[in-house]
DNA sequence: CTCTTGCTTCGACATCTTTCAATACTGACC
DNA sequence: GGTCAGTATTGAAAGATGTCGAAGCAAGAG
């Protein structure tokens, strides 16, 4: 269960992130470094059925559609967000590996803290 | 269980991050959306002692002194890092509080999409 | 085939970021 | 006091980002 590639997983924070690892990394946490962006992680990842059509999206902000339609190519590019074209309509669905990824960096950061201060 | 405290902490993602969490959260995220900024924060977690002296941070990169200052501030103001002057020596030690809220805010949103896919 | 609707891409512009050199500040030491 | 080493702030230049309108592409309806 522990198994991990040399460099494919999270590294821990036992020794510092690897150069090419934090860089990886850093477009994920840009990604997210948007509050139009998160919200819209959010309310994709929130829905019973997984995803959301861009059209239910986009009037949930004051913002014009192709700016929304750029914010979800960011989302798509960092790893986060799949999207899939269905009809007339493409639909977004929220990626966990990628998300998982995430929090399992910033829970050894803040593990190893812990262990510290406790 | 759709209430939550109005603007205290994690919404999860059964419902969308409001906005105004959103704002919040994106600094933080923002603070680390750098590569720079990412290794800052996980050579000051990943020492034993807790916390490292900002001579010791500055020559582990190719980047000038104002420019390693300059992160340690952003990081300071999203709350992710605390700084003490102790002597000529200034310190900088991780706030577990802060990355625990990010990982617990991307744990909630992948462990919903995990909900569903399993 | 043409029209319409949903979404993406392009081009442009204003703003924000990253970075540096220069300067200022802080505390120790002489 | 003066000087020096360690950090922080300032000011400026280059580049990246967020936003829009206009144009393009894809798919269904007539």
């Amino acid at each position: 269960m522990s198994k991990q590639e040399p460099d494919c997983c999270e590294p821990l924070s036992e020794e510092p992130l690897a150069v090419a690892q934090a860089a990886e990394l850093s477009v994920m946490f840009k990604a997210l470094g948007d509050p139009v962006r998160l919200r819209l992680l959010s309310m994709i990842a929130s829905r019973p059925d997984g995803e959301v059509c861009v059209c239910e999206l986009t009037p949930a902000f004051e913002l014009s559609q192709p700016t929304i339609s750029h914010h979800l190519k960011l989302l798509r590019q960092a790893g986060l967000v799949d999207s899939e074209r269905r009809g007339t309509w493409v639909y977004y669905r929220a990626r966990p590996e990628t998300i998982d990824r995430m929090a399992a960096v910033l829970s050894s950061v803040a593990g190893e803290r812990r262990a510290v201060s406790a």
